[in-house]
DNA sequence: GCGACAG
DNA sequence: ATCTTGTCGC
């Protein structure tokens, strides 16, 4: 049976929750930590990860979070896991790490011990990286907790730090002519957050890219457009394809096929999804994932 | 009451 | 995040 999840954490939560991004937040590295990061056609870079946690439809605790990792250049998927999970926390914008950082943490462990060969040498992550109410969206979260280059991939703008999806910044989305084409997303203070990138040719939308850890932002960029086939990066792509595949494979189809929209009428989705789960976590998220954030580093 | 709101 | 079918276009 799925737990009830508050619509929204008590004032103190949110205050843990911000006390733990700042002591993080002071480990990030926003510069290239890897040769491969500064070679001009990313020599030396096999493997690029990327993941994503989906969500059953009508179910606030059921997901399914997943882990892929890609062969560079082929952008071929070599490694998958897929699994089904139960969320402790709310969502709440500026911590979607509390969220889903804990299982893509357990994700990462889990390729560690089974096939470390495969470990990919970056990650792409959707959400945010240093573009981020305190500096320290999932990106850097993540980055920090499994010591791997991560790269913030968003397809909306947090505004953030006087940052306004506004008719200017419209207007210089319009501006993006080809793919590749970006421009910085600068804060009130002058730094630069992250870059706006039209990813594809004729994509209208561009994606929202930031530093998450060990990486340069140039690098981030650069690396981004040549992981996409099509406006999201493929490793990112994949494990959202592969994720809601997983769902429904897992949740959908228990019966003969059906037809039309007969398939998908509210199944009994806690049923299944209690002994799907090998994860059982403290009813309570408040301080749960703090704990659970100092006993993981590896690597 | 109104706007904001990564996933 | 999720709800949704077909359809127009390269």
């Amino acid at each position: 049976m799925a737990e009830e999840l508050p619509g929204s954490p008590p004032e103190e939560t949110l205050s843990l929750w911000k006390r733990e991004q700042a002591r993080l937040k002071a480990r990030v590295v926003d510069r290239d930590t890897e040769a491969w990061q500064r070679d001009p056609a990313f020599s030396g870079l096999q493997r690029v990860g990327g993941v994503d946690v989906s969500f059953v439809k009508g179910d606030s605790v059921s997901a399914c979070a997943s882990l892929v990792v890609l062969s560079y250049p082929e952008l071929k998927v070599v490694y998958e896991d897929c699994r089904m999970v139960s969320l402790t926390a709310p969502y709440v914008s500026g911590f979607l790490a509390f969220r889903e950082v804990p299982f893509l943490v357990d994700a990462v462990r889990r390729l560690q011990e089974k096939d470390p060969h495969l470990m990919p040498q970056v990650l792409l992550v959707d959400g945010n990286g240093v573009l981020h109410h305190q500096g320290f969206g999932v990106a850097c979260h993540l980055g920090i907790l499994i010591d791997l280059p991560c790269i913030g991939v968003a397809k909306k703008l947090l505004q953030v730090d006087g940052l306004e999806n506004n008719a200017l910044h419209k207007e210089k989305i319009r501006l993006l002519r080809a793919g590749g084409d970006s421009f910085p997303l600068m804060g009130g203070s002058g730094t630069v957050l992250g870059m706006a990138l039209k990813s594809h040719d004729h994509s209208t939308k561009p994606l929202y890219i930031s530093v998450g850890h060990k990486i340069s932002l140039e690098a981030a960029v650069r690396l981004t457009l040549v992981c996409c086939r099509f406006r999201v990066p493929e490793p990112v792509r994949q494990a959202d394809i592969r994720s809601r595949d997983y769902i429904r494979r897992t949740l959908g189809v228990p019966g003969p096929p059906a037809s039309g929209r007969e398939r998908f009428r509210n199944y009994p989705l806690t049923s299944c999804c209690g002994d799907m789960c090998s994860f059982t976590r403290s009813p309570s998220y408040t301080l749960t994932h703090t704990l659970f954030f100092h006993s993981s580093h590896f690597g």
